[in-house]
RNA sequence: GGGGGUGUGGCAGAGUGGUCUAAUGCACCAGACUGUAAAUCUGGCGGGCUUGCCCUUCGGUGGUUCAAAUCCAUCCGCCCCCA
């Protein structure tokens, strides 16, 4: 099978929802999926073999990140991303589009591309299409994406417009670039379609990027501050119009409660920073709700963050222990708190996918959700 | 016994007549985080309510003053030096 290609496995009868496969060259990952992000070669504070113990079958990388640091040269000589980071399973990067929206400050767009002032010491990057297209391609990925601009909302009509007009015309040379040698036979890239909140230019962006024609379609410029209605408006609209012999990919999402949603309405890969990131913030996804475990009320509570988890972090530890960690700043915490999050998000996709095979998916949702928000209603 | 210093909110520590419920840090109490510039950031942190104001606070007491954490007297506590 050809890498990033995806293979329908059954349909929901009840939603849009589907159990499918997509296939790389280092494996086959199972879909819905979700892929923790390791910006930087790691799942900031998990290691490999934790990550696969939690059931991870794929993670993401970040060009520009890794572009500046270690370099690819580096990346290259070691034998590729997976062999210089241990993780063997398959891995997406990104193009660095979402930097031109974290980074907006530090960086300068044009039509050539966007350049960025270094985070780390100021130095001036240009990233074009084609150099993310060269740095992905020295990276190893088994999937990457294309070269976009990250809209930041609110974005008026005018200006979503452009910057989509735009993102489509960098596609085309990201293609043109991608399958100027044998990378394509390995390596799987994905376009990504953009448009803002506004569906008449989440509709052309569909169009026009089926037209180029990719081996499967992400959708960008999401959760990125819009009402979550615009985000499940979107996805319906752009979703039905991508055939379903394509793998569709939502973006920096998300939540627990998003990862259902996105499912219902046709997703099939999602990502995220938010387990880690929370998990270094202390805050914690349980099947009874998100708690921080920060918090005074769990200084003396001897049980499990999450009684239903296996996970190392709760068949080892209690909160009690775990909140002390945190505000003595131990650096364990991180790591069993991010570990823990991670193991929740890939494993509510477990059962999600579960769902789908017994064609049980909205009584798995409403069940996940009574007992996901019993905590804040017995509160009310 | 003599000399000098010092006492400020949970802790440390600014402030030395009005702009002081009193800087700042820590601690504490919460909240946020969605293709990672994040082990970060934000808010709160004497009491009351009608949320603007009122009451109570800078070791104790008494005083000076229109006005005191700030000046004076005295008491109490602590620290240092000399004997």
């Amino acid at each position: 099978m050809k890498c990033g290609s995806y293979q329908l496995i059954k349909k929901s009868s009840e939603c849009k929802g589907r159990l499918g496969k997509v296939y790389t060259t280092r494996g086959v990952v199972e879909t819905p999926i979700f892929m923790p992000v390791g910006t930087q070669g790691t799942v900031k504070g998990v290691p490999t073999e934790w990550l696969q113990f939690s059931g991870a079958q794929i993670i993401l990388g970040n060009s520009y990140h890794l572009y500046l640091r270690p370099g690819t040269e580096i990346i290259k000589k070691a034998g590729g991303i997976q062999k210089f980071t241990s993780w063997n399973r398959p891995m997406l990067t990104d193009s660095g589009g979402f930097q031109i929206f974290s980074l907006s400050d530090i960086r300068k767009i044009s039509e050539e591309g966007a350049e960025f002032s270094s985070h780390i010491d100021g130095s001036k990057h240009f990233f074009s299409p084609e150099k993310s297209m060269q740095v992905q391609k020295d990276i190893g990925a088994d999937i990457i994406m294309c070269f976009d601009e990250c809209a930041p909302y609110p974005s008026d009509y005018a200006y979503a417009k452009n910057s989509m007009e735009l993102s489509l015309r960098w596609a085309k040379r990201c293609k043109t670039e991608f399958y100027k040698d044998n990378a394509h036979e390995t390596q799987a890239l994905f376009g990504i379609i953009q448009g803002s909140v506004y569906n008449d230019l989440r509709a052309k962006s569909t169009q026009e990027m089926l037209n180029i024609d990719f081996v499967g379609y992400a959708i960008g410029g999401l959760s990125v501050g819009e009402p979550k209605a615009y985000m499940h408006t979107v996805l319906e609209n752009t979703l039905s119009l991508i055939p379903e012999n394509k793998a569709r990919y939502l973006m920096g999402v998300g939540m627990p409660e998003d990862l259902w949603e996105g499912v219902e309405r046709g997703v099939d890969m999602f990502d995220c920073v938010i387990p880690t990131r929370n998990g270094r913030n202390g805050q914690v996804f349980t099947s009874l709700g998100k708690i921080n475990i920060r918090n005074a009320e769990y200084r003396e509570d001897f049980s499990p963050l999450d009684p239903e988890c296996k996970c190392p972090t709760c068949t080892k530890y209690t909160k009690a222990y775990l909140n002390h960690l945190v505000r003595a700043q131990e650096t364990l915490y991180l790591t069993l708190l991010s570990l823990h999050n991670i193991h929740f998000m890939v494993n509510l996709m477990t059962k999600i996918r579960k769902s789908l095979e017994n064609d049980m998916f909205l009584k798995a949702k409403k069940e996940f959700f009574e007992k996901y928000y019993s905590k804040n209603k017995r509160r009310g």
